[in-house]
DNA sequence: TAAACACCCTGCCCTAAGGGCAGAGTCAAG
DNA sequence: CTTGACTCTGCCCTTAGGGCAGGGTGTTTA
């Protein structure tokens, strides 16, 4: 019976005012009466009840237009239950990456109680996309710094068609497991379209991975080392496991052994442990 | 050694162009120069890490003006920490929340499934400020319904000092479990400050309560009893117990058992279950 | 050498759900 | 009739960029 103004029906429901008034303008919650000369809003207590049920639906994370959407077009059951799956959906992933943040944050921090600074790599997950037009070798060579010689090959074999790299070098290393002699590597380099291959070197296309750890590192590659156990504790701290082989990208680099200025990033396709 | 422009080292990077921008206008990562003629930007290699640190501290969910501080303002190991503690806090507040919206779409999920309609009582969870000058009578009494000769005793008590409710007027149940007779039960409305009190009606403030199950009921008072099944069902299978006395508050209402048009609100004190 | 094309710059408007404020009008009590 | 408490609309603000317009650059090709 009794009309509520703005304010006494916002303490009613425990709303703000400036809500209420969005609400009316969106469509959700119109007052009961509305003085057309002053424009002031009136409700009714009975009009709770449709608050509750916005307070409710947005209590479970749904937009206001999508609460207009139950709320006003009558959908069909099949068609709610349609809207609220898609949420649900949407809500379990982002308690996955609510968990995912909260576990790299923790690793962060026990780095920072235990050492007093914050952690020389920075591991991130991505994308990467698949990289079309390399020219490739792979063979089993008798140590990790062997690819040097790979890579020289293929730049030669540039040099002989008189064309460019597009890109940074890298490695491809295959073997899963740590190995110290009798490595399955592959040396890559980006080039244009135009590059012809051999038997021996071939023109490719890398896969893209759906999720790579990477970390950049900066400095000679006698010190790649530190990079890769950084990598490799975080992924194993993170719960996630590796699922194919990493590749190695030389960003900055060249022949040299010992340049400090050499930029290399290190990518390990991952997929999260299904406990 | 090499320069690279904008979208080139966003390739790099695997971050907009638009992003760049935006970290370099805050401060975050300034390119290595700036040509000042044509303002374009030039970054190097190195920069990648600075870059990663970035996106790193963004995949734990801190703010650009948060990443700012710990990248530039250096900061003490016991101030970075301190950031990360509270991060860390939120982070794990908004799982627990992450978890409670997951639980309520699909308990309404559920419903929808097995009625093929949205439920007809929305359980919202909210705050109860404390209600300071409130007229009450609490007396063990034969049965619920008998509540309202002492909200009439109440009024009567007002009418007496000539003086008006300020609010609606509630009762509170203070048997924690379900009884049919002999009930510990308040009658309360709120009052002026003027009004006073007598041995048997009291002047007291109704203590503020942190977190309630809110339900809203549209009826007479002979289907209350449905609300009360909804949210006890809803508390039950959310995970929360109830913790104090329940409060009914009569909304609209009045002496009449089998009014349509009268609203309640059922309050119940709740708390999360600790597993 | 000029045009074509790819790239870059700044600046403006947009997002979701309101919060805060200004200026003007309205309601209820004394 | 005045005062104080409310209410109205309208504008700007918040995050982390996305999209677009208008104008300037850099490189390559005819």
């Amino acid at each position: 019976m009794a009309f509520y103004k703005i304010s006494a029906f916002s303490r009613l429901g425990q709303v703000s005012v400036k809500a209420l008034r969005l609400y009316d303008q969106r469509g959700l919650l119109t007052p009961a009466r509305v003085d057309p000369e002053t424009s002031y809003r009136y409700y009714k207590v009975e009009q709770l009840h449709r608050l509750h049920r916005i307070l409710a639906l947005k209590a479970m994370g749904l937009s206001l237009e999508q609460i207009g959407q139950l709320l006003n077009d009558n959908l069909s059951p099949e068609q709610m239950q349609a809207m609220l799956k898609v949420k649900q959906a949407e809500l379990k992933q982002q308690l996955v990456e609510g968990q995912r943040r909260l576990q790299t944050i923790t690793a962060h921090l026990k780095h920072v109680k235990e050492e007093h600074t914050m952690p020389n790599y920075d591991v991130i997950l991505k994308a990467v996309e698949p990289v079309s037009h390399v020219l490739s070798i792979r063979e089993t060579i008798p140590a990790y710094t062997a690819v040097g010689t790979l890579l020289t090959e293929l730049v030669d074999h540039l040099a002989q068609q008189q064309a460019q790299p597009q890109g940074p070098a890298a490695s491809i290393w295959h073997d899963i497991e740590y190995k110290e002699q009798d490595v399955d590597a592959e040396a890559i380099i980006v080039v244009s379209n135009a590059v012809t291959g051999t038997d021996r070197i071939q023109i490719k296309t890398l896969p893209a991975l759906e999720q790579v750890a990477a970390v950049i590192h900066r400095g000679p590659y006698s010190t790649l080392n530190q990079a890769y156990g950084a990598i490799i504790h975080w992924i194993e701290e993170s719960g996630f496991q590796v699922t194919g082989p990493n590749r190695e990208i030389y960003l900055q680099g060249g022949a040299e052994q010992d340049n400090v200025n050499y930029v290399t990033e290190l990518q390990f396709p991952v997929a999260k442990v299904v406990a």
